[in-house]
DNA sequence: CATCCATATCTACTTACATCA
DNA sequence: ATTGATGTAAGTAGATATGGA
């Protein structure tokens, strides 16, 4: 099986490669970035081969395109799921009636539904059979989607006869493809976000400590006279920065975390994305 | 020009299945 | 042999963009 640590390793790694703009721009909003700016797809995801590989290895290539006869056969079609559809949805068939696209309609409804076999073993009932994509489709589909993470129809078009798919497998796959690389870096901002916080509580503490010392000593009137002031608070008016008159001190706390971010942190936690 | 409608495509969520430990 | 966890192909719903009537 494929670790979740293979992918965050390759999404790190592209990160890390890539000095994309828009990398830094970690903001709480809940999407600030398109999903279509958000990656830098040329990034590198290797481990998945090895996994399709070994799966690859026992299995039946189902994902061929199926045979005329085949095609004939397979006109009616129940979902897979409890809900009575046409296989693809409505939308789905309309838009590749609208398209011209009478072959792909037949192929994608054989190809989401299993061999004549496979339905008597499920009683008949026309279930929804999985397929798995063989090493090589899934090789070529990465590689494209490392070049632009999604596609017009033409290249869907292409792409699909190219590797013997339907339009729609690999309209779903890229779409399946972008969900999992949007949730891989969801994990690992989520990991940023973790040590951000375990930084700053770390510095609060430190702070209040100070502070804790600092409220003894004033209240001891022979130090208190002598104290030079530099707890003093003024704050930066350009980066909003709580900080010592003269410079920004290395203590300096932003009241604005992700100005802090994109100021260049004070607390060393290294994004994954820079 | 504004509005409506059909279509296309996307994300988010879910389901079903294959595989492995 | 069984079972639970995991990965992934595919289905569904809803949002949005676009173009034509």
């Amino acid at each position: 099986m494929m670790g979740k640590e293979d992918l965050s390793l390759g999404l790190s790694l592209g990160f890390a490669q890539n000095h994309h703009p828009l990398q830094l721009n970690l903001k709480p909003t809940s999407s600030p970035m398109s999903n279509h700016q958000m990656f830098p797809w040329n990034q590198t995801f290797v481990s998945s081969s090895d996994h399709q590989n070994q799966q690859s290895l026992r299995k039946i290539d189902v994902n061929s395109l199926p045979s005329t006869g085949d095609l004939e056969e397979e006109t009616g079609v129940s979902s897979p799921n409890s809900t009575i559809s046409s296989t693809v949805s409505g939308k789905r068939r309309s838009e590749r009636q609208a398209s011209g696209d009478d072959l792909d309609i037949a192929l994608d409804r054989s190809s989401s539904r299993g061999t004549s076999d496979e339905e008597e073993e499920y009683g008949g009932e026309a279930c929804r059979k999985k397929l798995r994509l063989s090493k090589d489709q899934s090789a070529v589909l990465e590689d494209t989607f490392k070049e632009h993470n999604t596609l017009n129809p033409k290249q869907k078009l292409a792409l699909a006869k190219k590797l013997g798919l339907t339009a729609r497998q690999v309209e779903v796959w890229f779409q399946n493809r972008r969900a999992r690389t949007k949730l891989k870096q969801t994990e690992v901002d989520c990991e940023y976000l973790k040590r951000c916080v375990e930084k700053l509580t770390e510095e609060n503490r430190r702070l209040e400590k100070e502070a804790a010392e600092l409220r003894a000593l004033k209240l001891s009137p022979g130090l208190y006279g002598k104290m030079s002031p530099p707890t003093t608070l003024l704050m930066c008016p350009s980066c909003e920065r709580v900080g010592g008159p003269s410079n920004h001190s290395q203590r300096s706390v932003s009241l604005n975390p992700w100005l802090q971010m994109a100021h260049g942190s004070t607390f060393d936690v290294k994004h994954p994305r820079s």
